[in-house]
DNA sequence: AGCTATCCGGACTAAATTAGTCTAATAGGT
DNA sequence: ACCTATTAGACTAATTTAGTCCGGATAGCT
């Protein structure tokens, strides 16, 4: 199955979240209690996320995590790629890891290269905004397509 | 991270390699032994590969299975389906499983049901004859990109 | 200065999923 | 009959993912 890991959800959670506190900061608590997801979980994901400038730590009383992005600015793949590192849609285009047997003969890693290109220009398209939907919104576009 | 399993990309190499012998049949032992990968498990893979009709089964000497689409007409769709069932990026998004503790106030789904739309469509438009490259096609697809 | 609320980061454990094996039966051609 | 190959399900092993724990650092408030 293809599937986006827990890190990945709950860091939509989070930033989504956050978009809706405008500029107050909230913290990791606060988040995790209001999105149901483990605190110290979520603490590591904010770190991470962090780190790569989506937004910035406030220390201290009242502190917490504020956007520094606008929505629109951040890139689903931004998102993977600041949790998960560089998008590896098979595991045989890592590098520098276990060599594949198959090696020189390989038939995959061409057909999984194309592959993996096409999922990252999507993650590209998809900004967190596009994903800023309520539910109703949601059943909409599904129903229509 | 965001990958797909060894089920389809194994499913994805014997289809491949059953293209490159036309009309004949090729035995899961010869698929496995040339593809690199374990017999017993191929051998699950094509069961499911053709309960959905895109290969026939040929039983006894010099049987095995055969291609019985083109390509063009056998998408990563399809084949995810047939190996895995329907596509869910996300976990929250299985039906009758784990009920989500957020349940009413969740914020999660709606966005990925968004992105899973996405995933859905880009697997439809995949079809296998446009995962079949050369390593020396697919880098060239890379750099242009 | 000291207290408190918060972030920081690494090592660790537990749970779930995925990958792969084993065994036995069935089907069909020669 | 016999040989080759598919079919199917239960089982085990390996890997990945999810989640915890803890000691420490930072900043604001009284």
């Amino acid at each position: 199955m293809i599937r986006v890991n827990k890190k990945i959800e709950y860091g939509v959670l989070a930033l989504l979240y956050l978009a809706d506190k405008e500029d107050k900061a909230a913290s990791v608590r606060e988040m995790a209690s209001n999105c149901g997801v483990p605190e110290t979980l979520l603490s590591k994901i904010m770190q991470s996320i962090k780190n790569v400038g989506y937004v910035s730590a406030v220390y201290g009383n009242q502190g917490g995590y504020k956007l520094t992005k606008e929505l629109s600015e951040i890139t689903l793949l931004g998102l993977t790629e600041a949790l998960d590192g560089p998008i590896q849609v098979a595991e045989c285009l890592e590098e520098g890891t276990r060599t594949c047997p198959a090696k020189a003969s390989c038939r995959i890693v061409a057909p999984m290269n194309v592959l993996n290109q096409k999922i990252v220009e999507l993650f590209h398209a998809t900004s967190l905004d596009t994903l800023y939907v309520t539910t109703e919104e949601a059943s909409e576009k599904v129903a229509v397509s």
